[in-house]
DNA sequence: AATACCGGCTTGTATAATGCAAGTAACTTT
DNA sequence: AAAGTTACTTGCATTATACAAGCCGGTATT
């Protein structure tokens, strides 16, 4: 006697595609837990020490790029459009002639304070040596 | 009258480089800032991940690797190696025939879930229809 | 005894992200 | 008029990530 079997096999990426858009949640990027979905934002090198930088007072590009990492320009720029799309960042003309931007966080970025906090403090202890920047002093230009 | 000038252009990467390590600081990767000390070893995509998986009581590959967010199998091995060196996780054998490993958090792996739960608070407000993953239950074999 | 299967990776290759230098537009200063 | 400044953009090299497939040391099935 035969046992006859058709085996059909699906790409699972693409099972899961389906799945996942079949549900009526809003369509998540990897998955819908709360902290994928942060770093999906978050997860990268530079993001966090922009939002750091602007926690801290800074605004204009120049004050963002003259932190001591040191971040390429073409990386900052990007950064910053995508932490505007994801209405991290919002971005305020100071002047006209020539077109120029202040950026400032919104209230979903200010909320990302606490991580911020709690990275310092895992920070302060395994990287002995390492100090908190302080907070951004704005010099105000009639000022020497 | 002619004036002449000669002048020496170095690259200005080296420079911040020497300059570091004239300083008796240990060196640090990007700056002193415990947040970019914290960024080095967890700003990526996938390694704050893994530890979510860690602190939620997974242990193995197979456990590590099923995680809804579906990280490819070299870039999980990639990771538990670099955080084995950085000192966060920390492997430990559970069967000789064949040698196979659990990786567990060390101390400061573990003092990174204050990190993870100001993710999961800032992503649940932002995230609407994400939902905190539960502690992992795990089955012991002679149960069903 | 041979074949299939499983867990835990490694390898190869394509695509995307990052890093660096240089260039540009619209001004201001010398 | 020439040089400098600010806020970027562009081009290209390097590095990281994604995906599929393969491999190794075992166990289970036929």
């Amino acid at each position: 006697m035969y046992y006859s079997a058709t085996v059909i096999v699906y790409p699972l990426n693409k099972v899961h595609e389906l799945m996942n858009n079949n549900l009526d949640k809003p369509t998540f990027e990897r998955s819908c837990c709360p902290i994928a979905c942060a770093l999906d934002q978050l997860g990268d090198k530079w993001t966090l020490l922009i939002i750091r930088d602007l926690l801290l007072g800074k605004k204009r590009y120049q004050e963002l790029i003259t932190s001591p990492e040191r971040i390429a320009t073409n990386i900052l720029a990007d950064r910053l459009k995508k932490l505007e799309t994801s209405g991290i960042v919002a971005q305020q003309a100071y002047q006209q002639k020539p077109l120029r931007y202040e950026y400032r966080l919104t209230r979903k970025g200010e909320d990302l304070r606490p991580i911020l906090e709690a990275l310092v403090e895992w920070g302060k202890i395994y990287y002995p040596g390492s100090v908190v920047f302080k907070s951004h002093e704005h010099r105000s230009s009639d000022e020497s």
